[in-house]
RNA sequence: GGCCGAGUAGCUCAGCUGGAUAGAGCAACAGCCUUCUAAGCUGUGGGUCUUGGGUUCGAAUCCCAACUUGGUCACCA
């Protein structure tokens, strides 16, 4: 139980004491204390005028009288206009310091083999293109939510579904074909995904010079968008593909494997990973058993053409297909078949897809499809919806190339935060390998952080022309700050100060320190929250807040200097367990912080 | 047009389960390294929380409307 919650029954219990009523907890608010006021937690007792028929002051004073009789953890109080701040013994803290010094897993639950199984699907990228910004913060929120949900005590499984069919791989395969003069990875020194990519380009340019053509006949672009050649051709090439035709499936298959080659790189470089892919192309097939079955039912019905149909009016949403008229799939029907795959293979509670908000409609109607047809977690499927990442012009576009891609943007980073440790000269004494990790460590760190601590929600712009942050809210700042602790840890094992050990329980500590213990204290019901509420950012603006108070007492304080012994271990301790949870909550941002940069 | 988001400092964003004088960073300017890492710390300036109503002891936060903006409304995925 967090000091929150124990004082809040307290309150309660004061409440019930004093007027008799018994309050719900939902009304006693626990607030930490504003910095101008003296104090820790405040209660905000406006509610219980109603019951105590006294006016805020005297409501507050006869609440903080009581509490101080009833809760020992309260040292005394204060009272200004409605709010009763408590100050909290310090006994408590060094006590609850002490705690969480000897917890190495402070703040992090761990899943039992009764947990209950979240799957979350995320990435799903298409394979005829790398990476760009925009799998790069689908990636880092889905592997960033997976750890955060393996914290709050779940069991997590880590999926991908590789959309590696359909028309848009034809045009990369067709334009390869007709353009690519035999050209591989190999050959050209391209990584695989970026080689396919090429291709991709090349088709939209050659068939945008059809179209023009076509119009300049007279077409209208509708009409031209339909006739071009290369569109028919690319068409009817997947019509091959789905007919199992050899060569096609080969040079699929060819392709394919240059593109998943390419993109481990980049996943790996991420530091991201799955525990389960699946392909659509081994998926496609399967939601159409799912839906005749729910045709059966009664669940779904059937026009004149033969075509299903789910009927979606009575909750306000239109008609959804989900069987063409020759009895072939669409992607909703896909989802399902992906669905029913999923549940025979893990026993799933929870489902997470991890998806752009332009597919919110789509994952509105497939909860409730799942639902209808029978999947017990359908209706209560959560859909990430994270917004776009924009450019300053825009929205990006792979087909015109005008995307960030994901393996120069890393690489970028990590040569910049390369350069700013020369510049700062601070791995003089390294190796050229330290050196590089470090770089990579704190390049990576920069980016991921830039793109978790803001609300996944909210459409972000990228200005590529402006280099990401080192400096102020950011993943190096928050990186430095441990390391800056590690580094002072480790000085005192060098000149034989123990850090291990209890802390004296008669200490007088600074306002700031005791700050600093229930700041480090919360990290556990920020953990909590930000499994609520799916939500890395919170992680993210709370370690930057401890890690902002942490530099300030660093600046106000000695701590291998302190004189006084018992102050001094007090410090250490402190620091350890800040530096500790600085590390544990950046793990679940899926960011390393370094021993020293 | 229907439905779903978003609008807070010059810029990027916190705060949103209603609570005290709305907070950070960047950018600008002024300070702080012979002492635990200056990727740090301190200070100055910068706001009609899009607008208008409503609920409330109290609204950036909840409700309604308008405006701006993004998405979506395919037998594409």
């Amino acid at each position: 139980m967090t000091l929150e919650q124990k004082l809040s029954q307290s309150a309660i219990e004061a409440i019930r004491a004093l007027y008799g009523e018994t309050v719900n907890e939902s009304l006693t608010q626990l607030q930490k204390t504003k910095k101008e006021f003296e104090g820790h937690l405040t209660l905000v007792v406006f509610p219980f005028l109603k019951i105590s028929r006294k006016n805020p002051e005297q409501t507050a004073q006869e609440i903080g009288q009581k509490l101080i009789e009833i809760e020992p953890a309260i040292a005394s109080f204060n009272v200004i206009k409605g709010f009763l701040n408590l100050v909290i013994d310090t006994k408590v803290w060094i006590a609850m310091l002490q705690q969480i010094s000897e917890n190495g897993t402070f703040g992090i639950k761990t899943p039992t083999n009764d947990s209950k199984l979240v799957m979350i699907e995320y990435s799903s990228p298409n394979t005829n293109k790398p990476l760009h910004l925009g799998h790069v913060r689908n990636n880092l929120l889905g592997f960033s939510l997976a750890e955060i949900m393996k914290a709050n005590g779940y069991n997590v499984v880590k999926t991908n579904i590789v959309n590696d069919r359909g028309i848009h791989i034809c045009k990369s395969m067709l334009a390869w074909q007709k353009w690519g003069n035999g050209e591989t990875p190999e050959s050209s020194g391209l990584k695989g995904d970026h080689l396919v990519g090429k291709y991709y380009v090349v088709f939209d340019k050659e068939y945008k010079a059809q179209i023009k053509a076509l119009m300049e006949q007279g077409q209208t672009e509708e009409v031209a968008k339909k006739n071009a050649p290369l569109i028919l051709e690319a068409q009817a090439m997947l019509l091959k593909w789905e007919a199992g035709d050899d060569e096609v499936v080969a040079l699929w298959k060819m392709m394919n494997t240059w593109v998943y080659a390419g993109f481990d790189v980049t996943y790996k470089k991420m530091g991201v990973d799955f525990d389960k892919i699946y392909y659509e192309s081994e998926t496609y097939l399967e939601g159409k058993g799912k839906v005749l079955e729910g045709l059966e039912n009664g669940v779904l019905f059937q026009k004149e053409d033969s075509s299903v149909w789910a009927d979606l009016t009575p909750n306000g949403l239109d008609e959804k297909l989900l069987l063409r008229g020759d009895g072939t799939s669409v992607y909703m029907t896909q989802d399902i078949g992906t669905a029913k795959l999923r549940f025979d293979d893990y026993p799933i509670d929870k489902m997470i897809y991890v998806v752009g908000n332009e597919q919110n409609y789509h994952f509105q109607v497939l909860a409730l499809l799942l639902d209808k047809l029978g999947f017990s977690w359908g209706k209560d499927l959560v859909h990430f919806s994270y917004g776009m990442v924009e450019l300053p012009e825009g929205k990006m576009k792979s087909r015109e190339g005008t995307v960030v891609d994901a393996d120069d943007l890393v690489e970028e980073m990590v040569a910049t935060a390369r350069e700013t440790s020369q510049e700062l000269g601070k791995l003089d004494g390294c190796t050229e390998e330290e050196a590089e990790a470090i770089a990579t460590t704190v390049g990576l760190g920069a980016l991921k952080y830039f793109i978790l601590k803001v609300d996944p929600r909210k459409n972000m712009t990228f200005n590529p022309k402006e280099s990401i942050d080192f400096n102020g809210n950011t993943g190096p700042f928050i990186q430095y700050t441990h390391a800056r602790i590690r580094s002072v840890l480790r000085k005192a094992v060098d000149n034989g100060i123990a850090i291990d050990g209890a802390i004296a329980t008669d200490l007088q500590l600074a306002e700031k320190e005791q700050n600093m213990v229930q700041l480090v204290a919360n990290f556990e019901s920020v953990v909590e929250e930000a499994g609520n509420t799916y939500s890395p950012a919170v992680i993210a603006n709370y370690i930057y807040e401890l890690v902002k108070e942490y530099n300030q007492f660093y600046h106000d304080f000695y701590i291998i200097r302190e004189e006084n012994e018992a102050l001094r271990h007090f410090r250490l301790v402190l620091s350890k367990s800040v530096a500790q949870v600085i590390k544990s909550g950046m793990k679940l941002l899926g960011i390393e912080v370094p021993e020293r940069m």
